[in-house]
DNA sequence: TTATTTTTGAGTAACGTACATCATTTCCGA
DNA sequence: TCGGAAATGATGTACGTTACTCAAAAATAA
């Protein structure tokens, strides 16, 4: 019932053939199925030296465990969360979309995505909807965190439960999530002000409009942009950031006061939402040239403004990326397994009218 | 032995639980096991309108085949074949380190990857290395091709033969291959041009610096560049390109010959390798202020002219992408199953140096 | 109708792992 | 040196699929 030392026949045990097996461990450690199965699960009752035996037996034989085979076995499926902030936000629709195209994706490979709409800006909300995950029918969360106490508390009390949980688009550093999923927003910034610093030759000022000065992802925009400008083109000058609140006519309103008030200006970052109402503003704006605008996140209106030439770029985080890498890491993290960190890098892409996918 | 009609019982085969299996949609369709695996791979012997009642029963349970299984079942490892052009060229280098790392992250997934060098520019070799895989041992193929008859002929050998094959970086657009990874090289021109011609505010001669008039993607970068700078930027005039064979020192020399010749230049294009001869050239031109500079490639010097803002902007395909696009949309080629689209383009990126991975 | 081919059913052993049970061996302290 | 606890072995079943055999049934040809 055994196979021998059978040579090279089909099946055999072709000792460089097929990738070894637990019985290839088992036998090489000399120990039997049972013991690598305790080891390799760490399940109690195996001593210490034999566990030592066995690891390295794994090591000579190169063995790595075949998860689809384990995950076979375990009828294991991945359940993933993913808490996304409700509202009118451009952006949070992209990645809404992005998880339902994902979960039909993922289905074939046992991984159940679902996602949660919490209400925007709202600490207490978002932990109420961290609390009401139940260990017993989800694995992983991923969520939009906001960097407020009781969010953070929130989620260390998931991570207690035993729920792996990383933050996706905006992070919450010194919660107990295991990784954040995003981009690097002063980064974000500070590329921004690479390309209008070239984009503007001629000495003025930029007009700049954020969402919320609450807003952390905002507020790193902002800083990054408004260094590099600072300290290379010294012939541009920021002006005191409007704050559209992410609304259009607000946006469309302060930015036409800014125009009449300021005759200086000689160029637009917006890195926030309401990127409509930077649009009417210009259509309004009494005669002079056009000015250079570089906005983020590449919605259907940022591209139709990039196509008709009223925006020179966009900043963008890829939203499928995100949810993509969030789902491979959030099942890694579960399955104890290392990512593969090249390919979870999320990077800070620069669209212009030309490259637009 | 066989579980009735057994209600919320652990296992059971709760109606709405577990997803669908092949009993499921065996029972649904009234056949046997066997009839739905010789329907589900397409096996002889099941009569049309069986075929049909199955296909049926699969859709109203909306059942989905559990490749894991399936592929633990045949024991089927994907052998895939990276054909790369040998050389000295720093992105072909990328390309075959992101095959390895790649291929230490796929064993997992019984992914075997191999690549194989091929003198580059080299029509009858790289013909001569399709016809040398042999299909007992491979699956598919990736193969940066060159659009020579030769290679196109061995393609469809290759084809012919059973094994999938894509084109990688460089296609082959009328040859037999299923699909090709990378970017559209006159996006990726039109690109540069909506750059350069932005960093370039006053009017004068922009510099082209291309590898060799016989090289497709070079070509076509060259056509987008062209197209954009004359239609949208006329304050600008390309020089006729200066053809540097993707040679560090020929680009240098002939470059430091057109600044001699030519003082009205005032931005540089390249769209091919050798970039490192620009930087020479640029060190040893007399006086005058900074030029910009758009170069392809995010190689490591490119990477450091850039950082040290030599370069103004680098145009990028990433190559760890196109590997693992390639990897996954063979795979889905093997199975015949369909691939996630969104998740397979390839993007032209814009690297400046503050969004630099 | 009979003979023959084609289609279908039923069953079984894999694939590599998880997990449970029970028997057996080894260890350690009294 | 014994008793009990801890460690290990042996074995079986399951996961969802593939792939095979052999027999039974149904369709088709004669």
């Amino acid at each position: 019932m055994d196979q021998g030392e059978g040579a090279a026949r089909g099946r055999g045990p072709d000792p460089g053939a097929g990738r070894p097996t637990v019985r290839d461990v088992a036998r090489e450690a000399g120990v039997s199925l049972a013991t690598v199965d305790r080891v390799l699960n760490d399940r109690p009752g195996v001593r210490e030296a034999t566990a030592r035996r066995v690891g390295a037996a794994m090591e000579r034989l190169g063995y790595q465990r075949d998860m689809a085979a384990a995950n076979l076995s375990k009828r294991r499926s991945y359940r993933l969360v993913f808490l996304l902030a409700a509202g009118t936000n451009s952006f949070m629709h992209m990645l809404r979309e992005a998880v339902e195209k994902t979960a039909s994706f993922s289905s074939m490979d046992r991984i159940a995505l679902q996602s949660r709409l919490v209400p925007p800006f709202d600490g207490p909300a978002l932990a109420a909807a961290l609390d009401a995950i139940d260990p017993r029918d989800t694995d992983g969360v991923a969520v939009v965190a906001t960097d407020e106490p009781e969010v953070r508390d929130a989620m260390g009390r998931l991570a207690a439960r035993g729920i792996r949980v990383l933050t996706l688009v905006s992070d919450a550093p010194n919660s107990a999530r295991e990784r954040f999923v995003g981009i690097d927003n002063v980064v974000a910034g500070r590329t921004a002000a690479g390309l209008l610093g070239r984009f503007c030759p001629a000495p003025g000022r930029i007009a700049v409009i954020m969402g919320s000065a609450l807003l952390r992802d905002h507020v790193e925009r902002r800083l990054g942009f408004e260094t590099v400008i600072a300290r290379e083109y010294p012939h541009l000058a920021c002006l005191p950031p409007i704050e559209g609140r992410d609304d259009a006519d607000t946006v469309a309103r302060e930015l036409s006061a800014q125009f009449a008030a300021e005759p200086g200006i000689v160029g637009i970052y917006s890195l926030g939402a309401g990127n409509r109402g930077i649009v009417r503003a210009l259509e309004g704006r009494p005669g002079g040239r056009r000015l250079p605008v570089v906005v983020h996140e590449l919605t259907p209106h940022a591209r139709g403004a990039l196509m008709a030439g009223v925006f020179d770029a966009v900043i963008n985080q890829d939203a499928g990326h995100e949810i993509r890498s969030a789902v491979r890491i959030l099942c890694a993290l579960i399955d104890g397994r290392p990512t593969f960190e090249p390919q979870e890098r999320i990077s800070v892409d620069i669209f212009m009218r030309d490259n637009l996918p």
